[in-house]
DNA sequence: ACGGACATGTAAGCAGTTACATGATTGC
DNA sequence: GCAATCATGTAACTGCTTACATGTCCGT
């Protein structure tokens, strides 16, 4: 099994609604998959250019303001080779948690090196939580059944919302049982 | 900020209490850190010989059985990186859930699509989850306080555990929105 | 005898990152 | 006038994976 390149359907996923500049891409997948899915400039660029290259989609110049710019727009290719990732089966692909793995070889060092992670971690944590918190209840408070992207949208964040919940409760359950005393 | 390959860290963790095989690791890893943190052979054995390379590891043939292995043991020197690492902030790296992404891509196919792939994987999280409660209950039921490098272990088991109950408990809360006869 | 675990590697290649570059426009 | 944002890219490198290879030991 090949392992094949993700960033181009991010990319068709973005152009299958509306024709937009890489720019423009790239900041609403910084906006709105941020916890879940990140690009960078240099996998966004060459990987357009690659798609023109395959005819999945098609640059159009367009004028933005003054000046003009690229605007991308998905080929019928395109949107077939979209579709088809859609339904296909998710890759599994793997993960790794560096907080994990040193909490896993916690004995090696000191409790309390492994406290300043945990503690860090939880600082940032609440930090999103409270970004996520304001998004999820002030500016999306509710499910607009009229619109399914933002419903897809919403369902996202509350996958964040509710994996932060999760990771603090596990780093609560973690700091109690390290700062008891009987444990060295 | 260059990357660096964590591979390392992963191998030096495991050979900082007992010298172990090749094997020996991407075995133990493979039975306690499946979950958050995945080495394949192609990255344990060229890392081993570099690690020996640049003297953080050292080798000796050892009887094992009937066949003399290779076991490799930490040097001072590998100790004191490993402790470095140990010691430093844990550095975020990226991370991509291409069910997430499916998911937020969703109004761009039918919603058939997405429920098949949420209740794919809750299918798999189950089985998961089985085999953890079992471990979590059965294997390690209670903390043995003398045991330090077991209290980490279980740390990491129960995040496994947290994690897995809050995915279960998005994706039924999305399945249920997405089953709502309102949404398209 | 045979299957499964033990044991150890190499080669090729794509993916994806960091660092490096550059320049215009808009709002304060 | 300056900073932030808009806008678009390249080069070099590393990481990591898949596929390929090979052989032994042990229990049944």
């Amino acid at each position: 099994m090949n392992k094949i390149n993700k960033t181009r359907y991010a990319i068709l996923g973005m152009l299958f609604g509306d024709p937009r500049t890489g720019y423009d891409i790239k900041k609403t997948l910084a906006e709105t998959t941020a916890h879940f899915w990140q690009e960078t400039d240099a996998s966004i660029y060459p990987m357009l250019k690659k798609l023109v290259a395959e005819g999945k989609i098609k640059p159009t110049s367009a004028f933005r303001g003054k000046q003009t710019r690229t605007l991308y727009s998905i080929t019928p290719s395109g949107k077939k080779e979209f579709a088809q990732w859609m339904a296909a089966d998710v890759e599994s692909g793997t993960h790794r948690h560096e907080l994990l793995l040193k909490t896993f070889f916690g004995a090696s060092t000191n409790k309390a090196t492994i406290i300043k992670h945990l503690e860090s971690r939880k600082k940032k944590l609440k930090e999103i939580q409270k970004k996520f918190a304001y998004i999820d209840l002030i500016v999306m408070p509710e499910i607009p059944k009229d619109n399914s992207h933002k419903i897809y949208q919403k369902m996202t964040l509350r996958n964040g919302v509710i994996r932060i919940e999760a990771e603090l409760k596990w780093i609560d359950e973690s700091l109690t049982l390290l700062k008891n005393k009987g444990i060295k």
